[in-house]
DNA sequence: TAGAATTGTGAAAGCGCTTTCAAAGACTGG
DNA sequence: CCAGTCTTTGAAAGCGCTTTCACAATTCTA
């Protein structure tokens, strides 16, 4: 361990010539002390740049200061922005995050988590992820637990998330108000509640306008950019007819957008794109895309309150963040 | 803090029917234990589920065995790839990274580094940055230091990184070939070193053509997409002749890429482009983009491999990573 | 076989902090 | 003016672990 901050409490008792007792209490605030005394303190604190040792004050006091993140994947796109949101929401308050990575399996987000509950976090903040509601619940039993861009049954009040049927039922109904009546699914990991969320969606624009949904314009991603370009190879080897394309996320549909690229589709002229997230690259596709707008940073900020609410034993409610249709270039109206 | 793995060592020496001495010897295996009390230890440690309290351990060894790791800011393509390597490196260690975002400013950075070393870090990775070269040298007094990213005069030994002189050299001479003459550049922020060593780069292979510099091809952007845009109207505006664009990493070409379709041009047919870093979205610009490869993940990877190595008190040296020219479809012949 | 060298083990002293407990001092009201 | 009540404070007991030290039990050497 790096040798900085290498004053103790019992320096600063020294040089403030109290106990430290009483420079435990002026740091903590928990009692009140003289004047004279806290001045005292708090100057040897600063002459002697004091920085209390972590692992004591964790020892002692059975506080940890730290948030454990669980992440699916660092580098996508929309869980760092979820990230991000988290950082700064813990900006300026005692507590620090850590973050694990679930890299997209079940087994390994578990793991993770154990990983860091070994560390003592004091909270959990579990971004999306595989985990059955039967593990969150029993986690939620042993430390504090909030779930982002995920609802769970019966466990409302500790989710930060958008309506995803909802959102996708915008998006679908955008498509269908511009005259499309074959539209194509590009759908997440079936596993995934996000995926059948937005299937459903999708699914209910499409009868409630009249339309009988095809099965075969449906077709199963993993919600990464490559199975966007597969899609496309799938749906035209299938031949049935489409004039636009719903993907459940902006990567793929950024593959997808690449399958008719090398097929010499135009969008949006020979077809509609839409995608599902408003990534920070959505805007620069060619054409830029339009696509339902997650609110990551929010979210990530709004789970980040409320595990602090948590902590400090209050029950404050999640806002609920809304979903948002972005109405780019990649759609136009049918023929 | 969340009441599991409450068994403490004691718990394990009464229920082994040894001292606590042995208990610690055997988990830490720094001295001979007779192989019927070690075995009574480890039965009684899966019997009890016990998991070492970090910060007992930390007070009393002066351990954190958590490595801290500096990135620029979550969700930029590249720094992520970087990110998820020295993830990897550091599973199945004892080791654990917290991160922390400098966002793109040294003064952040710092408090950012510092806040990590309250934490007491074993050891720290700084991505990148723009922390001046005395303030990271400061640093290396306190802890073991490894730099990815970016290389230091006289730090040579714990900078994991490529050669981006010449990288960007290979890629203005790619451009060369194919007969481009006026070649734009699209840099990053100057005060940033990469962006430095790149238009460097660009400029030897320029003038060892035998073509003049111009001034009037170089812009200055900031790494950020929206950069790459309005470099397009600037060179535009400027209304300087030129086939060939150059840009400093792959989110300015995707901007710019952007900025091309908004005037009409096709790429590669009018203007071909070069981007650097080969981030993953790169493959999936329309058209698919050639770029410089970076090997992201293998330089977090190997950074953690080398700080693993500083903590053991050995001296590996980094194994010096190649980048590497991708050849897409964003390039072609000149006329 | 006596003495030295080695090995395995437990007791105990911290690591730097929080928090309880009790005592000392400062106030109150009758 | 004194018993009773509040406040402020320091001493000391942990929190759960590592590590030193010393001692006892072995093993080795001449």
């Amino acid at each position: 361990m790096a040798t900085r901050g290498n004053a103790t409490i019992s320096d600063i008792a020294r040089r403030a010539e109290v106990s430290i007792s009483t420079v435990s209490r002026v740091l903590s605030g928990t009692t009140k002390v003289t004047d004279a005394k806290r001045r005292a303190v708090l100057e040897a604190v600063t002459d002697l740049n004091y920085q209390p040792n972590v692992f004591a004050r964790g020892l002692a006091s059975g506080q940890s200061l730290t948030i454990g993140v669980l992440t699916q994947n660092f580098g996508s796109p929309f869980y760092d922005g979820i990230i991000q949101g988290v950082v700064r929401g813990l900006n300026r308050t005692d507590y620090f995050p850590i973050f694990a990575d679930g890299q997209w399996r079940s087994d390994i987000e578990l793991e993770a988590i154990l990983a860091m509950m070994r560390r003592q976090i004091d909270g959990l903040i579990v971004i999306g992820g595989f985990l059955v509601p039967e593990e969150l619940e029993k986690l939620a039993r042993d430390i504090p637990l909030v779930i982002v861009a995920r609802r769970l049954a019966g466990f409302e009040e500790n989710c930060v998330c958008i309506d995803n049927v909802q959102a996708s039922y915008v998006a679908t109904q955008h498509l269908i108000e511009l005259g499309h009546r074959r539209i194509a699914h590009i759908s997440g990991r079936l596993d995934h509640p996000d995926a059948r969320d937005r299937q459903q969606g999708y699914i209910m624009a499409i009868e409630e306008a009249g339309i009988q949904p095809n099965p075969e314009l449906i077709i199963e991603g993993n919600f990464r950019r490559q199975s966007g370009v597969l899609a496309i190879d799938m749906l035209l080897l299938r031949g049935v007819a489409f004039s636009a394309i719903f993907a459940a996320n902006d990567q793929m549909a950024h593959g997808a957008r690449l399958g008719l690229y090398r097929r010499g589709l135009r969008v949006p002229e020979d077809l509609s794109l839409v995608g599902f997230d408003d990534d920070s690259a959505a805007a620069f596709m060619i054409p830029p895309l339009t696509t339902v707008r997650q609110p990551a940073v929010e979210l990530g900020h709004e789970a980040s309150k409320i595990i602090l609410a948590r902590l400090k034993g209050e029950t404050a409610s999640p806002a609920r963040l809304k979903s948002e249709l972005i109405v780019r270039e990649s759609t136009s109206i049918h023929r």
